[in-house]
DNA sequence: GTCTATAGTTAGATAGAC
DNA sequence: GTCTATCTAACTATAGAC
């Protein structure tokens, strides 16, 4: 390994990173296919050239941001495992998940985007890997149903209740904003989304 | 009012609708950014010059579509009123709602997609009309609280909440039909759907 | 009311100098 | 690793014949 390789993977890595917020915005704004790689290189302050060099073309640049976006909320905020009581594990994954949407919307946004468009990058993964995450959060849940420490709820339809109404405060934030007559959601906010989805969902779950 | 007038009347009317069937599937599949009229005009069958001629320009088509949307929401799909019990009025919303989900996911899945990206055309509606009409919603919700016949929740994170979990079964179909291995949901399924919600929702907010 | 032809833009992607 | 120049393709919108 040369200093010269070392330094230019450093280089390599800061570009792409630059790059992924741009392109982050960019998505976010426009979408997939109205997403434009001359409007990405101007938000991240790169020739347009530039970015072909670093990705072969706009659908590697989306799905590369796509997994970064997918490996993130794997190590960062998956919480529901069936290490305590469902009580304690409901009430921080919901947290887990709401924090999320206050902190990086646009990753929700990116997300959400590409399921209600139909998948066309990600639907290899929804039929591989996702597949067994999700078996392993339905089984914590069948546990609980067994042990009569939750009422018996179908697991699946508990999860995307879950999601669902916590990635709402992401994916819809501008109607939220709306409603609640605010220019934008403060951390008290949050604090009563955590509070009214964790009363509501635990209570309806008849959580011991 | 001439012969030719009534008749021009109704090939415009006619073609309109044929037009907007073939922008639905082509903004859900594509966005609006990334929605090309040239296909608009192939999927209806329809020269792409004479979409320029009943629409001046591909915004004003896609106004036109959401503004259809939003009516027929408000004509069918609006059960929430105080004139019943909270147990049926909230059954019956949930049930709306999520049959809406089922009859016509495209026109959730447009109109999710256009709060995703910012509202850029929905963002007057959301602070007029929509306020209004939210409102009448949170009073009902209020009232049932003043009257002891639900627990103190939040009226704004009830209704979200159940506008998000519902909605999810159109928005995020694809990633539904992967966790519950299935090619598509059917009427057996979204029944399951109604009963889950229901069941969690109404115990969540100790609806008597 | 419909169609063809075309003007005018904007896009993705690459070649080649530095 | 970066930049300029450029090719090729696609799209919106309009003019004008039928």
């Amino acid at each position: 390994m040369t200093k010269e390789k070392v330094f230019e993977g450093s280089i390599r890595q800061k570009n792409k990173a630059i790059i992924f917020n741009a392109a982050k915005k960019e998505f976010v704004t426009y979408g997939f296919k109205g997403a434009s790689i001359k409007r990405i290189a101007e938000r991240a302050n790169i020739a347009r050239a530039n970015i072909h060099y670093y990705f072969k073309d706009k659908t590697d640049l989306y799905q590369q941001l796509l997994s970064s976006i997918i490996k993130v909320w794997n190590n960062d905020y998956d919480t529901l495992t069936a290490d305590n009581e469902p009580k304690e594990v409901l009430s921080a994954y919901i947290r887990a998940k709401v924090m999320h949407a206050k902190n990086d919307p646009d990753a929700s946004r990116i997300f959400a985007s590409e399921l209600i468009h139909g998948a066309p990058v990600l639907n290899e993964y929804l039929n591989s890997d996702f597949k067994v995450w999700l078996q392993s959060k339905v089984a914590v849940i069948e546990t609980w149903i067994q042990q009569g420490l939750i009422d018996d709820v179908n697991p699946h339809h508990l999860l995307f209740m879950i999601w669902s109404s916590t990635q709402h405060y992401a994916d819809f934030n501008v109607q939220v904003v709306a409603a609640l007559n605010k220019d934008a959601m403060n951390d008290e906010d949050f604090e009563a989304v955590v509070a009214s989805l964790t009363q509501i969902i635990l209570k309806g779950c008849g959580v011991k």
